[in-house]
DNA sequence: CCACAACGAGAGCAGTGCTCTTGCAATCTT
DNA sequence: AAGATTGCAAGAGCACTGCTCTCGTTGTGG
């Protein structure tokens, strides 16, 4: 049967290195990579790409979701190797920022600004909520062995909102933590993007490093993570 | 003299007319508006855009600029107004958000993603540190009457980098409330863009305003502004 | 063995940023 | 006031883009 697997696997091969191409021209070209100079560099017609990808935002999509999931899996792992929440915390925050360094215009892919005209199917949803809930299980993780402090009640209707969607996930946490674990994520993304799109560009040159553990353990202590 | 102020004039209605149609097709293309559309909206040769703006990068250049004096504005107004120092921290930071939400892919060109293939110039970095210097203000003026909580000192070569830039603007704010100025920044930036680019997508609908609200005091907190 | 589906290549369409040339109107100089 | 100069708008054109269609070719399942 391995006549049934050629064109099988020449495609998924040839799938994986039309992405793999494509993510190199992420780098100099941004979101409107051209579709065109990918082919140029496979030696192929133009044309023959959208025998894998349908558009240019269907390889986008693709691209997305190789990125959700590459961050989600540096952070996870990260996450794993630590023993205390704390550490936890932050070898995931660490991880991330690790991950977006070294793949600058995939991190902006996914938590830059969103690509004009592109609509995030439905496929990207799940992978692009993993790192929020890595945060989310560590903290958790904490309030289950007392190690979240408790601190004053959150206010307002949001707090009402977010419980039922956190509930799935996290039954026994409560409202201000699931907020401060939304926070804290955003603060994450903030932090990275802010680095990583030059808005400190020559206050910090040397630390950066440290001034990002620096937020981060602001961001756990803010959620009574200590 | 009326006839030799013609030209001007009519160049800097022309020039002014052309960055409210640009604006206008950024909230549908993005960072890469077409040049050809706009003119084509004005009644006019495309090639004739190019007297006003030797490129695409330059008309960028000028709405950027016109955006970060714009959310500039509204902040340092809305801070203006306000009583206490963590009142007028919480303006800003409101004022910010609105902006954002009234104008958000001027918001996505200034702290989203940076255009590929687009460098930019000098010019933008003024404007582009007004709110951040607002925010450092505002806790500037709040340590004089006393109103900084101490916390635990920072630790990290960043602090030591951090310093020497921040002294020109508050030569007396200690190193710990400099670093959570620009943290809170990043919050607030990382606050505002994860809104507005979708990540609380389904989340939060309703009391969006309280949670951001709920993150600014937070930021607030950590720099020891209550 | 053969019908069929998958595939690659090429031409073509409408659109893009940008340059160059051409003609015209406004301004400055004498 | 006449002439020189400068600013401006328009059009053609180049190289590029995403995407579609058609046409041979080649691997695959019945």
């Amino acid at each position: 049967m391995s006549a049934a697997n050629l064109r099988a696997r020449v495609r998924a091969e040839m799938t994986e290195e039309i992405k793999r191409v494509a993510r190199r021209h992420l780098a100099t070209d941004g979101a409107n990579l051209s579709l065109r100079a990918v082919a140029r560099d496979l030696g192929m017609a133009s044309s023959a790409v959208y025998r894998y990808f349908a558009s240019r935002d269907e390889l986008l999509t693709a691209l997305i979701i190789d990125a959700y999931d590459a961050v989600g899996d540096a952070a996870e792992q990260a996450a794993a190797a630590a023993p205390t929440p704390l550490d936890k915390w932050l070898a995931a925050c660490h991880a991330a920022r690790d991950w977006a360094l070294a793949n600058p215009p995939e991190w902006a892919l996914i938590y830059g600004s969103p690509v004009p005209g592109y609509q995030a199917p439905q496929d990207t949803v799940v992978p692009a909520t993993r790192v929020l809930l890595l945060l989310g299980a560590t903290l958790a993780e904490a309030h289950r062995g007392g190690l979240v402090a408790e601190r004053s009640l959150i206010t307002g209707g949001f707090a009402d909102e977010l419980v039922p969607v956190a509930a799935s996930f996290y039954p026994d946490l409560p409202a201000r933590v699931v907020a401060d674990t939304l926070a804290a994520f955003f603060q994450l993304c903030g932090a990275i993007s802010a680095e990583l799109f030059g808005q400190l560009n020559k206050s910090i040159e040397q630390d950066r490093r440290g001034f990002f553990e620096f937020q981060m353990r602001g961001a756990a202590n803010q959620a009574g993570l200590t």
